[in-house]
DNA sequence: AATTATATACGAACTTTTTCGTAATTGCAA
DNA sequence: TTGCAATTACGAAAAAGTTCGTATATAATT
């Protein structure tokens, strides 16, 4: 199945994506016990899902046995990047300074996390031209 | 229209907050208006949409002449961090740091937008308790 | 007061996403 | 090899979201 780099998953399918990132490549039988630990859903609802994310090129999979293995068919920080860019145009007008301040702003970090935050942007300067 | 703070806004929905935040309360016809120069819009869509967002207790609404003059009924901070939260917890396991590294990572930030985020850390470790 | 222009209300069609039932297939075990 | 348990394929219903046509109301204009 064709990769598609452009269409961005739809709630569910960012479920099961997520199931897949924390995991590794799945059944769809182990993509829905998990998701069932959490929710009411029925095995075929996942694997019509799971299909039509196939159908979709976000998902690539290889036959064993008489069971498919689903793995992600576009990197994570490509899926989350597509999800940041269009948060960033729909409700920060673009400015990534502004997600990242109003998402430091109203929860809870450790010191730790603020310093690792602090170095990264130390870092970033370097590499960065401007 | 009871106002309702747990409703995330659809996409179509986020559009017309955000020219709601951008430009103040208005009219039906100002944001289709604002819409169409965007993309094809009927203004029976638009008002149908803003109507639903009434009833869903998204918008607030008062009678001016024969018109209506909406504005948001939850803060624009409000639905941002909805918004952020959902993401955080769809593609970034809850993590705001998670989250953060990968928005300044990959997005080109200027000299003076990542000084400011750091002047925000500093002034944060002062008045969080941890 | 009648006409016109603009607004609202509302139902319904259409699209997309989610859900699931049923049938067909497959590999394994008896 | 036959039967069984698990899997896949597929169609279609249900639900959610979007779009728009038509009817009705309202205020301004002639």
């Amino acid at each position: 199945m064709k990769i598609n780099r452009t269409n961005k998953p739809t709630d569910s399918e960012l479920e099961i994506l997520q199931v897949l990132w924390e995991n590794g490549p799945s059944t769809v039988r182990f993509i829905n016990d998990t998701l069932s630990t959490q929710r009411n859903v029925g095995y075929t609802t996942t694997l019509k899902l799971m299909q039509i994310m196939h159908d979709k090129g976000l998902l690539t999979r290889q036959k064993e046995g008489k069971t498919h293995i689903y793995k992600p068919a576009v990197p994570k920080e490509e899926t989350q990047g597509q999800l940041i860019d269009k948060l960033l145009n729909t409700a920060f007008e673009g400015s990534a300074m502004k997600l990242v301040m109003q998402t430091l702003g109203n929860r809870r970090s450790t010191a730790e996390e603020l310093q690792k935050i602090r170095d990264f942007i130390d870092n970033l300067e370097g590499g960065q031209d401007e």
